[in-house]
DNA sequence: GGTGAAACTTGGGACAG
DNA sequence: CTGTCCCAAGTTTCACC
């Protein structure tokens, strides 16, 4: 498994860093208990090794105007992969749509949407997502409230999985 | 509208702490074009109005072993408010489960998890979803690939519309 | 992994437009 | 009220053990 070479100082690093990253490095390694260089070079390596793909600034969608999110169950006509590239290629050309997920199943791909407001969502919808090529059906469902919203992954699941097999 | 309380500057601010959480303050006044000084008075305006809601390392799950991405349609059999408050309230002590989005439509709930391999989500699922109060049906779609998954919001569509309104 | 030191950044105060 | 200049305290990031 890729965890095995991170250790438990890793993962403490890579969860302090989830929860709050702007921490400066000497709180992190304070946090972490080790001294602030070679907490710094492990930020690096991670960095480096992909670990960690970058830090960004939570912004709240609604407070600057977004008043719309949307999922959208999108079907295609074609599933040959260069048809499936295709449109995973319009998708990350869309600015409004903020994640494209490919699923198994009945639907092809699952779609996060964000919108100032229904009008320029459902022009989005009419104008762009539903002409575009390929694409068979899209059934979408607004989000009434957002009851949890937490980046990255959970690392109490994986502490418990590596005591396990421990 | 909200975001009538943000100049350009401001506007500007967010859009680069969204794509860089980590850029210092020189860099980022740089950027905007204005002195570090009034960049971070504005910074941590933002910060205490709400428009910033923290800071995350983007950690890849993948790298970390978890392996498997499930999106979980969820249906309810009761629909009062006090039965929506307590599953939210449950999908929000469960860590697998990342996002919790209430939603319009047939569909009550979709919920976005993350666990190390199929055999401990499917023991998540029968051991602790299927069996949860309230519960009336789950359906689940595994998530072949990611094909975009961008944080926050579109900047641009937002430049787009206040250019309009100018 | 730790230490010390140099360069840089942060974030405050005083002040001008 | 917002910007500029300056400075001390704290932070990053070397080279070296």
């Amino acid at each position: 498994m890729a965890t095995s070479k991170l250790d438990e100082i890793d993962r403490h690093i890579l969860s302090e860093l989830q929860s709050d990253g702007r921490m400066t490095n000497v709180a992190l390694a304070e946090k972490v208990g080790i001294s602030a260089p070679p907490c710094l070079r492990r930020v690096r390596a991670l960095e480096d090794a992909g670990y960690i793909k970058g830090y960004h600034a939570d912004v709240d969608a609604r407070e600057l105007g977004f008043e719309v999110q949307v999922f959208a169950m999108v079907g295609l006509n074609s599933q040959a992969e260069s048809d499936l590239a295709a449109f995973e290629q319009r998708c990350r050309d869309w600015s409004l749509v903020r994640e494209c997920h490919m699923l198994n199943g009945e639907i092809d791909f699952i779609l996060k949407c964000v919108a100032p407001d229904l009008s320029s969502f459902q022009s989005f919808l009419t104008g762009q997502l539903l002409t575009a090529r390929n694409v068979a059906s899209v059934k979408t469902s607004l989000v009434i409230r957002v009851a949890k919203d937490d980046p990255g992954v959970p690392f109490d699941v994986l502490e418990a999985r590596l005591a396990k097999t421990a």
